[in-house]
DNA sequence: CTCTTTGCTACATTTAATGTAGCAACACGC
DNA sequence: GCGTGTTGCTACATTAAATGTAGCAAAGAG
């Protein structure tokens, strides 16, 4: 039974009330996807070198998340191997202050 | 056996390579806890009006997600409920453009 | 044809999340 | 005092997700 929400994208659990955050918050909140959006910070990475860069997780989960982050629209698999499309690229861009706060906040 | 990193704060999975972001980005990225800084935006809230809002999510995994906000420093326990620290605050912030963003990306 | 790398999948094991129930502590009236 | 309700939190069995290891088919280089 799906929880968190009901479908509105394929593969994607959103809000019920419509609110786009929730569906986002969903995908952004399962394992892997945040950092795997962060190793492609720096231009594409082929599926090994991103499992090496993601600290050698299992290929069956990145597989699943690379897939999830293609479908929306994230993530595209160019002759480079997986890179940000523009809209990932912009994604990425709306939590680059995350790095600056991480650096404060570990010295909290 | 841990992965993704190894232990730097009490139930922070972090880089070894002493990248906070990474301990950052483990946090966020464990579900419910992008959608419990979200839904507590606007104020405290108790810990059953919080279940509520995050779509009646178990009980077991808001109080884990809760315990490692607070131990993190973003979530505190006041009179009023659960609550975002001034740093919680200051986290939210730096993804409050993903609010605009989730809804440009929905029309694509 | 061999050797290597690529994207990707199978599958058994382990871990995490869910769903339901319920407890102790505290406040309200009565 | 006694019930009634709410709060924060926990137990525990069931279900879903992630891990770890192995390996396959396709494409390219030599």
């Amino acid at each position: 039974m799906p929880k968190q929400g009901l479908v509105t994208k394929p593969g994607v659990r959103g809000s019920r009330s419509g609110r786009p955050i929730m569906a986002l918050l969903d995908l952004l909140g399962r394992r892997w996807t945040l950092r795997i959006l962060w190793e492609l910070r720096d231009g594409a990475l082929t599926s090994r070198a991103l499992r090496t860069a993601c600290d050698e997780a299992s290929p069956t989960i990145l597989q699943t998340r690379l897939t999830e982050l293609r479908e929306a629209g994230f993530v595209e698999l160019t002759e480079d191997g997986y890179g940000l499309t523009a809209l990932g690229r912009e994604l990425f861009a709306t939590f680059t202050p995350l790095n600056r706060f991480a650096e404060r906040w570990s010295k909290r």
